[in-house]
DNA sequence: ACTAACATGTAAAGCGTTACATGATTTA
DNA sequence: TAAATCATGTAACGCTTTACATGTTAGT
């Protein structure tokens, strides 16, 4: 985020990070940045400097150097092209569907419907106050991505919601199922177990 | 995953995550597996036992137990509807786009095209196979949402790639970018900077 | 004979969050 | 005057991976 050259704090860093970045990637605690700045400027690719804003209160805020531009320019341009990760929390319990009741099922995928509609609003919002500065033209790209993104995610709900539906009214729904095939054909991914530890 | 009742051994789990799990959901490591069953035994969730293939060789399998029927049935009807995570390193890479030459960047997205038309083509196999078995109805919704999904995936970097040779014909393409305007307007997600520790 | 797959695990390390702690400034 | 926001950080903990270690069995 230093690389787009402005000087920004930990604190500036979050609050960006929460609005425009989080629609494609995630975002880190506080303190993770607050960490991480201070290992990147013992590695020599920030640099930071303390700037007084009253004659008491001052903060920290952080510049990329000429070696961490070339760290991040050359991460960017050389990393593998990687699968996006992905934890589809509503997905998985449609896999266990059969945990669950059928009008339950419907109104969690209901629910997230919903939020991805929210999630569309927000990332066009934001496209738009990115157009027309040039500075802005890629974050506009990824927004505008984004935008049609969570509009497609909205429409696979709504789509699910009618299969939901169908296979409700079909009557094979609900059974707590009985043996898997002995192949090991069918699997999807274990989410962490609400630890009641 | 062993709320489908079969008896599943540590190993079967990892293979069948990798199979189908992973097109909505990650696959833990071998790792995490074999000492979450652990943990999961200890809290009285699963039950296990040494099965004998030959007379010396045995293998550990696990079952559900009714504790842990209960625990995951109300996880799964009671848990609240989180955003999905994502951390889509191509969308970063987009981002961040003015550190790299439009050539490659378009590259990169070409490869995140072609790899989600694999990744479609996978869910539609396994969509397949899970066709017809009333037990597998629900994970049947579940790869039929993938297929989709990573079809949308890809339409999507389509979509990024016409952009993307849009703006370099308009010339506002590649310069280090300058300063962002000064209220906290377009933000993005800090990715794992390279650890070069 | 070799390689891949089967099968299970430990140890170390890194990634990332939550809870806690502190204190100033701004807004209602 | 109370609450929200600005601002920074530490400590503890949990999640997750990689590397290591070991040995068997099945296929080429």
């Amino acid at each position: 985020m230093l690389s787009f050259e402005q000087e920004l704090s930990g604190y500036d860093i979050k609050k960006w990070a929460d609005w425009s970045l989080k629609l494609f990637y995630w975002s880190p605690s506080f303190s993770q940045i607050y960490s991480e700045l201070k290992r990147l400027e013992k590695h020599g690719y920030v640099t930071s400097r303390t700037v007084m804003q009253d004659d008491v209160r001052g903060k920290r805020v952080y510049a990329i150097t000429d070696t961490g531009r070339e760290a991040v320019r050359n991460w960017s341009r050389t990393a593998p092209v990687e699968a996006p990760v992905l934890k589809h929390g509503v997905l998985l319990r449609v896999w266990l569907g059969h945990l669950t009741e059928p009008e339950r099922l419907h109104e969690i995928v209901a629910e997230h419907r919903d939020n991805s509609e929210r999630r569309r609003a927000e990332a066009a919002v934001d496209a738009d106050a990115a157009h027309g500065e040039t500075a802005w033209a890629y974050p506009e790209l990824a927004l505008k991505w984004a935008e049609r993104y969570h509009a497609a995610e909205r429409d696979l709900a709504e789509q699910m919601l009618r299969d939901l539906d169908e296979l409700a009214a079909s009557g094979r729904a609900t059974e707590p199922v009985p043996l898997p095939p002995d192949s090991p054909s069918l699997a999807p991914r274990l989410p962490g177990v609400p630890s009641t530890e």
